[in-house]
DNA sequence: CTAGATGCAAAAACTTTGCTCTCTG
DNA sequence: CAGAGAGCAAAGTTTTTGCATCTAG
């Protein structure tokens, strides 16, 4: 029940990505870029949003634009691929589909991210939208919590732009 | 264990809106467009977004500009009067918290909100952040379903703009 | 009377698109 | 080789802001 990310290897260069195999899987042509930004969530163990896709996908290999970052991630996510998130940021977070489902807390003080996953709260979720007449399709949780440690309030910042999240 | 609605009187003019009261009580300096934002906001029983609460305001009286709308839900929501939710159709909506701790499930093929509690979940997100270290103090449960007596299933449409919603 | 609110229009921030050229299958 | 994809810049959307002007307390 953790984030389960363990050591990836450091593809290097033809060892398709996770998430590269699963768009061979769906059958998408496959693009220079497209690898690439493949690789890049493939190899983000954190919640990036196009921005960030964008500059990590640059600094490895200077041959896309924005524009192609914004297609693809579009496109990865109505493949069911990727998931886009809100974790209040302002901009659109993504999340590879493939980690299994899992949830997220977000420390309210420091913006962190963490994610886990818990079964009891998968069960109870079907039966609350079987009790409402719906069969579960999705969910969404996201608990917003401090850590248990007090450690001095800070003034909390605006609420646009709150710098690097998780 | 519903979308507790109940018969609001017409709010003629003076009776002060249930959110005006909240406003009041955190020592907000009430504006004659602030009340009628908070009106508009108490009257809603759904989750309107920006455009939609100036909508209605202006419908009531041609007295406030946009931006003021931004501005005041953005203050409402900082004093923890409202809360801001992301269904995915790209705007920001709002749903004032007064309406008790309450969760959405999506009907996916209509776009339907409908609102829920559940004690059970609630014991059981305290159980989890605290699991994790931490102290709850936010939660944002969101189920996506589908009618239990399938009705045929309809094209689904593209994800940006997907209309009204409840 | 004065700190805070409002309007308006301009600007930002984020995302999508039209069009031409390129490349995969 | 044809059709899908990429680049670039222009256009859209949604939200924020600067500033001069009001107004609640």
């Amino acid at each position: 029940m953790e984030t389960r990310i363990q050591a990836r290897p450091p593809a290097q260069d033809r060892a398709p990505s996770r998430i590269e195999q699963l768009c061979i899987e769906r059958g998408l042509k496959m693009t220079g870029q497209r690898r690439l930004i493949a690789r890049v969530l493939s190899e983000a163990e954190d919640h990036p949003d196009v921005e960030d896709v964008y500059r990590r996908a640059l600094a490895l290999d200077n041959k896309v634009s924005i524009a192609t970052v914004y297609r693809t991630v579009r496109l990865l996510e109505e493949k069911g691929i990727l998931e886009r998130r809100d974790f209040g940021g302002g901009r659109a977070r993504y999340d590879p589909a493939d980690r299994g489902h899992h949830h997220h807390l977000i420390d309210v003080d420091t913006g962190k991210v963490i994610e886990f996953a818990d079964e009891e709260f998968e069960e109870l979720a079907r039966i609350m939208a079987r009790r409402l007449g719906f069969v579960l399709v999705g969910q969404r949780l996201e608990l917003f919590g401090r850590r248990a440690e007090p450690v001095e309030a800070e003034a909390p910042g605006k609420r646009r732009k709150p710098g690097r999240e998780s």
